[in-house]
DNA sequence: CCTTGGATAGAAAGCGCTTGCTGTAACGCT
DNA sequence: AGCGTTACAGCAAGCGCTTTCTATCCAAGG
């Protein structure tokens, strides 16, 4: 039926741990041997039973990517890094590792289950992108599993995501906070006064930080908030048009609308432009993570760019135990204003 | 040390053959037996060995997704479709399968490498997305490692994607072709008799079907095509700026550009607006896919909507045998012209 | 009361690979 | 020449689970 080590073994009329061992090449074979055993393997097109090396050697090559929306380009962004430099070789095996993305769909439970499977799966990393909830219950169920993976020796690390006190996991944290403030700062810096916000689902780390960012720029230009210039929604297109409707009803002298994310200040902007208001001279529109398309809206979209790539790049390498984590296992990365076309100078 | 089978038949005084078949459920146990194992595998904690589960039982519960490039939402959004198909119950060992998205970057030996990865995993199923490459030897290569695939039990899918003679996969093809004749028709139907076409790169599938039903649409209108039309590149945005800037050198005649896809039509727009042509007083644009932010350009974008999603969940239930494979083992998706505001009469 | 059979549970033989330990040549040294 | 080394190669013991076959118990049938 399917070829095995030891048929290779037989036809190179070696043993089947010196098959092993030119196959890992971690234990000195002699080249005459080595090729030997090459020239058989390719023969018989022997390939190596994952399974079965992983339950031997109690290791296996496989790598987790969760993200929340894989249909995101935002964590498809960052997933693609990552993916890039896990890869490459460095591993056993032929020196392939298996990178694997798994979509949770921002759902707890799924979350969890593939935590679970991966766990399962003895996986030798795990990288979790993106936000976290901050449901307490989950939250703590997730920091118990991550501190079980460590445990068994499963490398974790969090890209774009609050550390997780009391695990191994080394956080390369979004400065979300920051960001958000920046933006809002340069709004208030362009006069404005009245800035409605639309937030991204409640219960989400990402979502509230941007939000307290935005929300410590008008503390601190004496900008006193009114509950009804902030509605929450989901992080997609869709939800930007409708909040972006919902605003405009609450309070039509609006000059500003802050959006929790590049896809939801485009359904803001369509949502204005079907309201006839022009973007920046009626109502000014500012997004965040500054994604591709980003810059083709029209007007191009004042953003913060996010380095997703550098970031996932460089959670993929620590991953992979090629670059030294940061000091206290954790990192801030730093977002970047990107002032383009769609805020200016308020009317009036 | 890991707590295994064994410990729990320890735990629940029963032995290891009556844990396994509790947790699998293929075999009849007594509830109160059941009961004490499941009690004890949570006190435990227990997981899986999932290798030794896989090596033992000669199948796995891992489901590959081979996509080109994951930050592009075209391969984004029919990931999630499968993978939401593939996730649910219906396994084995708590019904639970894992999904894994394998990014290949378009590269054909990172297409062999992953599918060697997951032919050494034993995976339950393959998904293949999107194009294949027209590279003989290549082509020849990936059709040999789907047989052997197949024949070692592994399902295979292509989902937008040509069928594989002389192999066992399913195949979801789109009508790459047909959409893209009918939306040249659409131009030439409003009179464009000029119209620049910004191809992706050669050697795809995708590629080649597309531009041939751009040029059998000119053909059945009696345009003749000229050789400087057609500029070809990467299917994202900074190939069709790029690609546009080359065409209007070629040719500032021209009254139409249609683009491979629609990231590459955005980077025609930004092209275009910033040579000072207007969209579509101008020149009119065109692209394919119908993604989300299509509808969001300066003017919406005229494309062709692939029903990717539905596609992806095809697909995902035909890999997990939970759909009967179409009649032939191959069916064509269509597209659906989308006529917007990015296509117009051309000027005199 | 013994037999028959259904319903469970257990014993044990692997699944295919890795790896510590045990040979065994060939080599270099005194 | 004799002996310690070095450099390979092989043996065999698992890794943790599944599954076939067998054993046991008990209720029902004769």
């Amino acid at each position: 039926m399917t070829v095995t080590l030891a048929d290779v073994a037989a036809r190179a009329q070696v043993s089947p741990a010196t098959v092993s061992r030119v196959l890992n090449g971690n234990y000195p074979v002699a080249a005459s041997t080595r090729e030997r055993v090459l020239r058989a393997v390719d023969e018989l097109d022997y390939v190596l039973n994952g399974p079965a090396s992983a339950l031997a050697a109690a290791t296996s090559d496989l790598v987790g990517i969760l993200v929340n929306d894989i249909a995101d380009p935002f964590f498809g962004i960052m997933a693609s890094a990552i993916q890039g430099e896990i890869g490459g070789p460095g591993g056993r095996a032929g020196g392939e590792r298996l990178a694997v993305v798994c979509n949770t769909g921002g759902s707890p439970e799924r979350e969890l289950t593939y935590l679970t499977l991966l766990q399962r799966q003895r996986a030798a990393a795990v990288v979790l992108t993106g936000g976290a909830m901050e449901n307490e219950p989950h939250a703590a169920a997730v920091a118990a599993k991550l501190r079980r993976l460590g445990e068994a020796g499963t490398r974790i690390v969090l890209c774009g995501r609050p550390p997780a006190p009391d695990t191994s996991a080394i956080a390369l944290t979004f400065d979300n906070r920051g960001g958000g403030r920046e933006l809002t700062e340069h709004l208030i810096g362009l006069g404005h006064r009245r800035l409605g916000y639309i937030a991204g689902p409640e219960e989400r780390t990402t979502t509230r930080h941007r939000l307290e960012g935005h929300r410590a720029a008008l503390a601190a230009a004496g900008i006193e908030e009114d509950p009804r210039w902030t509605v929450h929604g989901r992080y997609d297109r869709r939800a930007g048009y409708e909040a972006t409707l919902e605003l405009l009803r609450r309070d039509p002298s609006l000059t500003a609308v802050v959006a929790a994310n590049d896809s939801v200040a485009l359904g803001a902007c369509a949502a204005l432009r079907d309201s006839g208001l022009r973007i920046p001279e009626d109502v000014s529109v500012a997004g965040f993570d500054d994604l591709p398309f980003s810059i083709d809206a029209v007007p191009s979209l004042t953003t913060v760019r996010l380095p997703l790539a550098e970031a996932g790049a460089r959670a993929g390498r620590i991953a992979m135990g090629r670059e030294e984590p940061p000091p206290g296992g954790i990192a801030t990365v730093r977002g970047e204003l990107m002032v383009r076309g769609s805020s200016g100078v308020p009317r009036g």
